[in-house]
DNA sequence: CCGTGGCCTTGACCTGGATCAAGCGGGCCG
DNA sequence: CGGCCCGCTTGATCCAGGTCAAGGCCACGG
């Protein structure tokens, strides 16, 4: 099945209330690019290839320091965008992106796109649209990281997940990989999962679900209305 | 002396590219705001009443744990604007933000702010690169937080103000909020001072202003290239 | 099938920075 | 002018999470 740009860009929020003739120049634009797991999409410095619109698979954007330590700033899975910054704001790319799992994404490339955003005014707003919602998802990390302890970072993002109607979350992706994200060690997370359940908050439902047992402690927890757990 | 609008806007340079006709639409809906030192300009969940534009003066931008730990995400000086994304993105203000001096705003409303958005094309490229600005502003603090130590994030600091042709950095608010945006109490922060003081990195000018006395090993010291000093 | 590598969990120990406390100096206000 | 408050520095102590190591399990490839 040969994946479909205009699929793709369709499931982008960002692009939703864009008219059809913009949309038609951004497919017109639009490459398809696949990643196997594990290959690096670009790296930290490199020139911005363009905004990346994620149709399957994930992709991992982090931050690395001298020492080999990771942060991952997001995980972005299908529907959304990568790189968007750098691309409008015309930057090198802050920071690396890897394919956690077989990905297929549309690039839009920057000159092009660039381009577009001179003469589009619709277009436009949806990618200031599309910023805003980035610089949200930031702040909001930056306050799980410097503000919340280690169970109340995990609580946060279990309460922020999606939950199948029993209550179970899904975890996207390899543990350490979370822990990176909330700026914990694998050993962390691990511990805190324990902890939790321990508490009597979550259960796991198997390797890579966990049922929410009492959302509403883990909302007291999340919010430091408790005490240590 | 009453300040003038069109020279705040003028100032920041959001609105350096746009036409005159646009930035006169500006001027028309901006509102001048002072607020003494110490004052509230809004709290965090409060309706965003729009972009401020700093003519004079000093603002920072925090969030609060329910434990009073306060992190400091900006300080905010002439020609730079807080809670455009709110404005822009439609939210409730993300975060609080306080007059640290007093201080002197160009205010452009929410709503004619919106609309001016809708009908002007050149103000939404302008706003759009302000935005990425911003991502890379928090990106940047996210990368010290979590990936530097506390004197490579103060060197990091250091080396990015602005120094006289002395080599000076003037501080320019109270020590305890440097230490609030770089994510650490006041005390590290002048344990930290004095360990770059004693391995002869920079030195006291006076109470608020360091010399920088060997930017390659504060460089060093940044990118995590010396060991622990 | 077996070996290997990767992921995860768990225990022991360590550490960078936080917390608490005390003291000093300067500015502000009555 | 004097007292008070705030900001800062410094010392002592504590601690949440990091580091290191080991073991178990599972999936994959030869």
């Amino acid at each position: 099945m040969e994946p479909n740009v205009g699929g793709i860009l369709d499931q982008c929020r960002l692009f939703a209330d864009i008219p059809l003739e913009s949309f038609g120049q951004l497919v017109s634009m639009a490459q398809i690019r696949r990643f196997a797991k594990g290959r690096r999409i670009f790296r930290e410095g490199d020139p911005c290839p363009g905004v990346f619109v994620v149709g399957s698979g994930l992709v991992r954007v982090f931050k690395t320091a001298p020492n080999g330590k990771e942060h991952i700033l997001h995980m972005v899975g299908p529907g959304n965008t990568f790189a968007e910054v750098a691309a409008i704001g015309g930057f090198d790319c802050p920071a690396h992106a890897e394919a956690v799992a077989p990905t297929v994404c549309a690039l839009l490339p920057t000159e092009p796109l660039q381009r577009a955003l001179r003469e589009d005014h619709p277009l436009c707003l949806g990618m200031m649209t599309g910023l805003t919602l980035w610089v949200r998802h930031l702040v909001g990390l930056m306050e799980d990281i410097v503000l919340r302890d280690a169970a109340g970072r995990l609580a946060r993002y279990l309460l922020d997940a999606q939950t199948t109607p029993g209550g179970v979350v899904e975890l996207p992706t390899l543990r350490r990989h979370l822990a990176s994200h909330l700026n914990l060690t694998s050993e962390t997370f691990s511990r805190t999962v324990r902890r939790l359940t321990d508490a009597g908050l979550i259960e796991s439902a198997d390797d890579n679900r966990l049922r929410l047992l009492d959302t509403e402690k883990l909302r007291m927890i999340a919010e430091g209305e408790l005490p240590r757990i």
